[in-house]
DNA sequence: GGAAGTATTTAACATATGATAAATAATCAC
DNA sequence: GTGATTATTTATCATATGTTAAATACTTCC
């Protein structure tokens, strides 16, 4: 757990009361490579931090498997337009390598919030952080061409491609497999 | 400003004295038709409410003009990638028709965060309900057609047509001007 | 109300990406 | 280690969208 406190400092210190708090409702859960963390059709009620390995978020669109997101460590994971809205969501999460998260109820944290104001401030940053990602990632989707897009994302991702096989980066870029294998042939 | 508490009690009720420390860091301002409310280069600290009329956020990129996103009546609007981040926005907010807007001090508001808990919660949840629409813009940018993308725009907001030109539309769905024309004139 | 400017459509051609299928290459399981 | 499975590339052809240019249609403003 502690690399998620030390995360936690860099983006806006809690008390100490506000970290027992959150510790105990956290748990360290384990996934091997290729298994679900959580299925499509589940309501998002836990926020998972990785702490070790990495995850997709993916969802079906005609029988296509399509990945919406990765997360590597240090990160936070949630499938947001299910755990703010309280549906079920369309999509899952799934451990792209052996993977270690943690994960944080979020109905506990958000009562949690009632006492601790700093540990709502820290979430409220989180998700300003998360907004900002999205926001940039549409200016992406909408007007690079695709090999903009996947420059870029070596770029912002140093070692990616050793990590997450080609055709995850694929559909994440929103184009086909094939597509990208033109793109990397230097075409 | 009865507009803007009449959004938010739907969003998240305040207390009174949130209320009026709120008003306080709030003013309306009106803008013209076509004329920017904020200029790109200029740092975002201030967060809008759309009281009468329309805006839109847009960039340049290799001199063409993209649509990044539309707010109508009872919407907020920011950069959020220069609010959040303190960095100059390459973006303008400009009014598409003439426009009465509620201007809130960002800096005022997030220090009055610090004496009205329930205000930042109710910021949190406004900035959540951001995010899920982007997420949710993501997927359509992602893999829907272009037509698909079309379609549902007008499907969730229905007289958009009446209030938007096109050449706006066409580069908010990631498209050329032409290519919208063809998708109307039904492919 | 007419001229000037702006917005939208249409046409013709170019190009990037999609779809399908097959060939390699890499990985996994026993 | 070997066969089976999965991932990636390559090839071919189809199609959606881009580009440029010109034709209409619509607004705006004096």
């Amino acid at each position: 757990m502690e690399a998620l406190f030390q995360q936690i400092k860099a983006i806006y210190p809690i008390s100490k009361e506000a970290e027992k708090s959150l510790a105990e409702i956290c748990s360290e859960v384990s996934f091997k490579k290729g298994t679900d963390v959580q299925p499509i059709g589940h309501t998002c009620k836990t926020i998972y931090f990785v702490k070790k390995g990495c995850v997709r978020i993916y969802y079906f669109k005609d029988a296509n498997d399509i990945t919406e997101s990765f997360e590597f460590e240090n990160a936070f994971v949630a499938r947001a337009e299910s755990l703010f809205t309280g549906k079920p969501s369309r999509k899952a999460i799934q451990a792209i390598e052996d993977t270690v998260l943690i994960a944080i109820d979020s109905n506990k944290l958000f009562k949690l919030f009632d006492s601790y104001h700093d540990l709502e401030r820290l979430f409220r940053k989180i998700i300003e952080a998360a907004y900002v990602n999205t926001v940039n990632r549409i200016e992406s989707l909408q007007f690079n061409t695709a090999d903009e897009r996947y420059f870029n994302l070596l770029k912002d991702h140093t070692n990616i491609l050793k990590r997450v096989p080609l055709k995850f980066i694929a559909s994440y870029l929103g184009i086909t497999q094939v597509s990208l294998s033109r793109i990397r042939a230097h075409k």
